[in-house]
DNA sequence: ATTATAATTTAGGCAAATCTAAAAATTTGT
DNA sequence: ACAAATTTTTAGATTTGCCTAAATTATAAT
């Protein structure tokens, strides 16, 4: 099949896939393991093999023998694409029917295998073409194109710093419902007083009410440094 | 399995099957006969019958072999479900993304699938709880509530009657577009003048506008008649 | 009442996506 | 360098959903 544009004829597993792929090779530069694959999706590393064969067919991904696999450029795009449509479903579900953060991503996993560009692209402009997810993951546009917005790790700016809170790492239900309970959200102004050094906790300030949050929080939380005057 | 609440483990086929055996049982009083559904979802017979088995199984369906099909409390109550979804996807598609009503069936025809009653009692919301979709078909409410309009085929209804265009029998996309281009819709106001004896056309005055449309395109609209004073 | 026709079901097979168990290749530890 | 541990792949089975071809049952025609 020459120029074959697959968008249209692929399964929801083998997005599924594709996009799991790109989440993994994203951290180390390296291919990416079976193994990382299976665990991550939850399901067996036989599996894995099976489906990967396909999707290298499929020319969707690189692929040899026991060498672990990456993403050619079209399953490059093709993982994009979805990205794009679970980022820009959960801020419509948030904005326009009142979901709260942490309800956003089992429906997300769902339409985003809905297929049609015109929805998609019209769902972007009912938004106002939104550049963040609720999450704070920024939304790839119409061809693929991404901003990695510049932000840090609160576990990892030295003391003193201060920022907005625009991101978590873990958006797990589980975390996000803390960080409401604890009246923690992005938008926040937080700055980071003292760490103990015992624990690796943090006392900070947020949006002007002193805290004191434990490392793991800290750790999955992403703040974007105040800018220096 | 007692008291299988079924609805989020049925598959999309599943799903398609209810949906239309539901469609079929509508028409007719009787038994849904294998080879109409085969028909009418462009699939086999024999693909059918092992469907209906799975089906029956799952106590969606009442079968007995040679004898036809027809749906059971839950199975009825399942294809509500599915229709209420998609006719609320189109008029979302509609209202808020602006398709035309060409356009959003077969989008429909995915996003009917999503599981999650959160989100569709929140589009439903959302569009203010529409009791009609873009063809003037009803929507069945969040417990499978359902009202038929009073409605007759422009076809059927006597010279000199006026009423207003509240829906189409034919939706496919052909049909629709000509109505486009005929400048008719729901809504506009609509009276029978004159019925050609030689070939059944009619002629009819449309929001004050005279035309003349064949007997093929009013016996696939539907009027609901003026009260008469 | 047979026979012909039509509808339906069965039998057997195939592709996708998964699994378990076993084999093969790679990596690690000494 | 070689054995042990780990990772990955293969082999073979299962389920869903579909197909073709053949058999069965029901219906219509004479
Ligand atoms: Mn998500
Ligand atoms: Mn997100
Ligand atoms: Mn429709
Ligand atoms: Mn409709």
């Amino acid at each position: 099949m020459y120029f074959c544009v697959n968008k249209y004829l692929m399964t929801r597993s083998e997005e599924n896939y594709i996009k799991t792929i790109f989440h993994l090779g994203r951290k180390g530069t390296q291919e990416v393991a079976t193994n990382a694959i299976a665990e991550l999706m939850e399901t067996k590393p036989s599996s894995v093999t099976d489906m990967i064969k396909r999707l290298s067919e499929k020319d969707l991904v690189n692929y040899k023998r026991y060498q672990g696999v990456s993403l050619t450029a079209l399953g490059n795009k093709t993982a994009l694409g979805i990205i794009r449509k679970h980022r820009l479903w959960e801020v419509f579900l948030v904005e326009k029917l009142d979901f709260s953060w942490d309800e956003v991503h089992e429906v997300a996993e769902q339409l985003e295998h809905i297929k049609s560009d015109k929805l998609i692209d019209s769902l972007d402009r009912l938004l106002a073409y939104p550049k963040f997810d609720p999450h704070g993951d920024p939304i790839p546009d119409k061809n693929g194109g991404f901003k990695e917005r510049d932000r840090e790790l609160l576990s990892e700016v030295p003391i003193n710093t201060g920022g907005v809170c625009v991101g978590v790492k873990d958006s797990s239900a589980t975390f996000l419902k803390f960080l409401d309970k604890n009246g923690i959200a992005l938008g926040n102004q937080i700055k980071v007083m003292e760490i103990e050094e015992f624990d690796g906790s943090l006392n900070i300030e947020i949006d002007g009410r002193k805290m004191q949050i434990s490392h793991v929080i800290a750790s999955n939380l992403y703040i974007k440094a105040n800018d220096g005057i």
